[in-house]
DNA sequence: ATGGCTACCATAGGTAGA
């Protein structure tokens, strides 16, 4: 990493555990300074964070048996906390958002839920936890900080983003009611880096198990990172570390980065 | 329309993922 460059990452790990030893494959070889994990499935005493301090990364993180659970990862740091629970709902007990601040920027670590089937109760889930990232997305849009929303959103935004929509109209992931959404979120101004980058090109971050998907790169762009007006200006690069979803027993997702210039540019008057 | 694969768990099929 060149000097003077952030980098803020998101990587859907689905197991914590049976991730591991890609996830330390990949910290070493990427080095993220910011990394957002999702799909820990395991609960709190079962995150390793042993090994992960052992790989210089300090860390939090939210547990779930068997489902869910978020992580935020600061490389030589400890992530300050500002939130572990989207508001809007107190009966929501599911381990899907973490928040901190980290190397001079604060993180939205986001797992938003799948939705499927759809219609539903899990797809009414789906909208109304959307629903809630909405409007807390509002208040640190304003918040005057640098802020990055990171993670397995859940949302084809748009036909582009997929290999083939066809065998996936009735996804809850394509659906417009999901996709209005994530429009309405970009509305409040947020740039979605990774299409920032690459206007013209396929980007996919996931690949299901399923006929071969990732052998003939039929993917999916899901995971996405949205940077705030205070963040945007410093975007440099993003991209997908698709050789982590090569390697043998893969995660379903890859890494999804962006990297920053690390600090907000300063102008001396002009004379 | 279903199933194809993977990870989790009250470790055997059920549930969930997307």
């Amino acid at each position: 990493m060149a000097r003077g460059t952030l980098k803020l990452a998101t990587y859907n790990v689905n197991g914590i555990r049976s991730r591991l030893p890609h996830l330390l494959a990949w910290l070493d070889k990427e080095a993220p300074d910011i990394a957002c994990l999702q799909e820990l499935k395991a609960i709190d005493e079962g995150f390793p964070i042993g090994d992960i301090r052992a790989a210089g990364y300090g860390a939090l993180w939210k547990g779930q048996r068997s489902w869910n659970g978020v992580a935020i990862l600061a490389k030589g740091a400890d992530p300050v906390e500002s939130r572990r629970v989207l508001p809007g709902d107190r009966a929501d007990d599911q381990s899907r958002y973490l928040e901190a601040a980290a190397h001079g920027i604060i993180v939205g670590c986001l797992y938003l839920p799948n939705g499927n089937p759809q219609p539903g109760p899990k797809f009414d889930y789906k909208l109304k936890w959307f629903d809630r990232l909405i409007r807390h997305a509002r208040s640190l849009f304003d918040s005057g900080h640098p802020v990055a929303l990171a993670g397995d959103f859940n949302v084809v935004p748009t036909d582009f983003d997929i290999y083939n929509p066809r065998s996936w109209l009735k996804d809850a992931l394509l659906q417009p009611e999901s996709r209005e959404r994530y429009q309405k979120l970009l509305a409040q101004g947020w740039i979605d880096a990774v299409r920032e980058s690459h206007p013209d090109e396929r980007i996919y971050t996931f690949w299901d198990y399923f006929r071969q998907h990732w052998q003939r790169d039929s993917g999916l762009r899901i995971d996405h990172i949205l940077l705030n007006r205070q963040l945007a200006p410093r975007l440099k690069q993003a991209g997908v570390d698709r050789w982590v979803r090569g390697l043998p027993k893969a995660s379903d997702h890859a890494p999804t980065w962006v990297t920053f210039k690390a600090e907000a540019v300063r102008r001396r008057a002009k004379q």
